[in-house]
DNA sequence: TAAGTTTGTCCACAGGTTGCACAAAGGTAG
DNA sequence: CTACCTTTGTGCAACCTGTGGACAAACTTA
């Protein structure tokens, strides 16, 4: 049934976008909030009495005049309720306590060593309890629980497959709604990525961005006309599944020559072995290469430098399909931007088509290792201030 | 300044509720409307008869009753205006005279030898005038022009770029709007074809879908959420100039290795030439391919088997992004269906992630050869009755 | 023929936004 | 210091639209 409008809807509608402009301009007078929604001046000041009431707003001392009365400035209460966040990745799990901001307020992380279900969900509830115990006394509490996976998600929340993890047909949703009483989300860490580079990376938030996370494998999250897109059942952003070389490698996806046995942290250590580039004494990581790198070991350049071509046409590519405004590189090629900011932007500028060069940003994910946390959080608050409508 | 909401908005957004409804339903009772949009009978009774004013809606006689009194039936006045919609390709200019439901009342077509634009313009224009000439007499006449370009186009209306054209930097909305007196829009022929095919080639019209226009260049039209996706600047899609081969053949784009130097009509007519296919005394034509293949000529049979894998090639590329529920091939390769469907099966069931091809259906352009043209006209149809809520 | 059902209209009512008046609070110029 | 202007925020009447129920019309069914 489609929806219809009447003025209950108008309301909760106008409140939202007042709750929002509070949001986003934070401190701000009732007139401003007015003069920039463009609603009446009663209306605003009814709808943001309802919102004092709710916590959600509070009042702070008068602002500077501009040649009349002061304002009195509205400030959005943060910290009205808490997310937990959670990026579970491979080999470790980083849980965060964030605001309604998405300010972390306390964060763990923690080495997992065995990715068996069993241990890594068990790690994960006593993480996620550590920091419900630890969460501030507030109005709404912790507003619900947000998990990052590196895996296949469906739109239910089932993990259909975790090949990095060895996962397959998991109801972690489920798992976790028996543990915990609140609202749970799951949602693949590239698209939690992409939403938290989106929300949080910007002073103005890009409407058409691409959030390619390279790591072991390559995924993306796509922000398409300002939202996340998922695709028909959930599953979109595969680019690591592109073939860009015909006939190229064989992937175990079933495929040949895909975007991600070219560009990866899998492809860097395996040319790292297959060169010789890492002694059998030294540990077999990123971090290794990394620092061979920075005392310039000419060949571990190379092989970076290889890589960063191949990330341009896999990049270029994605560029001429999308024409998007900004492209972000996040997971843990990040650490190495140093070494491909050259090769990836000289192949992009001289491949990718003219126009869509035009506007177009090129850059690495800017929340550090917390684009995923961050993205879930994101999701968590929004989904709760949207349920606030329903009430 | 964001849209806020208020008292009128609600009118207009239920009565647009109420009109799309009679649309998708027609003939539709005034009860059912109510039951389908969940409005209460009396606000549908009043918005129907504003609807009737502004003839929009007509009665029809009595339906057949369900036990108890017979209801009125309201039916679509499809015939309340027109559109002309125009398919601007290379050597030829369809335009079309069509209803408020899309369907095409009359169509003129025109081959055009030299595509300079000042003969390609007289003839667009002389077409246009004949089909506004001969619209039938209706409450809100010709209600707009539209016209499908294979060309980068502004969100402006500007053609950027024409390559098969050989067009640089034209207005052509400018230059019709100086002509005529009505509302006209440019689009990317390929994102005409995949709006008209979505709207006007579905029971139900699948919310993500790719439209692959595959005629001398290869272009898409991206349907994602059930919106048209343009882009940051509106020059998406160019799926043409992906690289499937790493260090391929050469792009007048600037690139190498582009899915249309592996796939499209143009290739076909080169290997056509290099490996003798066609005799000196023969068209260098599609359809001369075409007449071979249907005499079971083996080496043109084996060409097109080649061509349809590099299709499948760069169709299973966009099937693992987008994660679409339809993907259709449409333009002039789609009069290869039937040599075309069987290698492209192959490959996409083959090498495509399984997730992706569950839900998924590859198909032809089911409009035949009016894709663009009743795009353009939904377009215009959609323009024409959202501005209705301005006033 | 009577009872029940479905359709469509009418009308009082509720709730929301708007526009304006007005009070409160501060700035500014002489 | 005073008089006047500007800005902010609240209160209130007017207006608009959807809702829900009553009701009449029209038809089916037993």
């Amino acid at each position: 049934m489609s929806r219809t409008w009447n003025q209950y809807v108008v309301k909760q509608e106008n409140k939202a976008l007042v709750l929002t402009t509070i949001i986003n301009h934070t401190p701000i007078s009732r007139a401003a909030v007015a003069q920039s929604t463009g609603l009446n001046k009663g209306t605003v000041s009814s709808l943001v009495s309802e919102l004092i009431d709710e916590a959600f707003v509070t009042e702070s001392g008068p602002g500077a005049s501009s040649g009349g009365r002061r304002p009195v400035m509205l400030l959005f209460n943060a910290k009205a309720g808490f997310t937990v966040s959670v990026d579970l990745g491979v080999g470790y799990i980083q849980a965060a306590l964030t605001d309604l901001n998405g300010e972390i307020v306390q964060v763990e992380k923690k080495q997992v060593k065995e990715s068996t279900f069993d241990l890594v969900f068990e790690t994960l509830v006593h993480l996620i309890e550590q920091l419900i115990k630890h969460a501030p006394v507030s109005r709404y509490g912790v507003i619900g629980i947000g998990v990052g996976v590196p895996a296949v998600v469906s739109h239910e929340g089932e993990i259909l497959l975790a090949p990095n993890l060895n996962w397959k047909n998991i109801q972690l949703k489920q798992a976790l709604e028996d543990v915990f009483d609140l609202p749970i989300l799951i949602e693949n860490e590239a698209n939690a990525g992409a939403y938290g580079e989106m929300r949080f990376g910007f002073k103005q938030p890009p409407k058409d961005m691409i959030y390619a996370s390279i790591g072991i494998g390559i995924g993306a999250g796509m922000i398409l006309d300002g939202k996340l897109y998922t695709g028909k059942s959930g599953f979109s952003g595969e680019i690591g599944h592109m073939t860009i070389v015909k006939d190229g490698t064989s992937c175990r996806c079933g495929n040949v020559g895909c975007f991600e046995r070219y560009a990866s942290e899998q492809v860097l250590l395996e040319h790292a072995v297959k060169r010789h580039l890492i002694k059998a004494n030294e540990d077999l990581s990123l971090d290794t290469l990394i620092k061979k790198a920075e005392a310039h070991d000419q060949e571990v350049l190379q092989l970076f430098e290889e890589v960063g071509e191949y990330i341009g046409i896999g990049l270029t590519n994605i560029i001429n399909i999308f024409n998007p405004e900004v492209v972000l590189i996040g997971n843990r090629l990040r650490d190495l931007q140093k070494w491909l900011i050259p090769p990836i932007e000289h192949y992009i500028h001289s491949r990718a088509i003219g126009f869509h060069q035009q506007d177009l940003t090129v850059d690495f994910a800017k929340l550090e290792n917390f684009s995923t946390v961050k993205g879930m959080a994101a999701f968590t608050i929004e989904r709760f201030l949207a349920q606030l409508k329903d009430i």
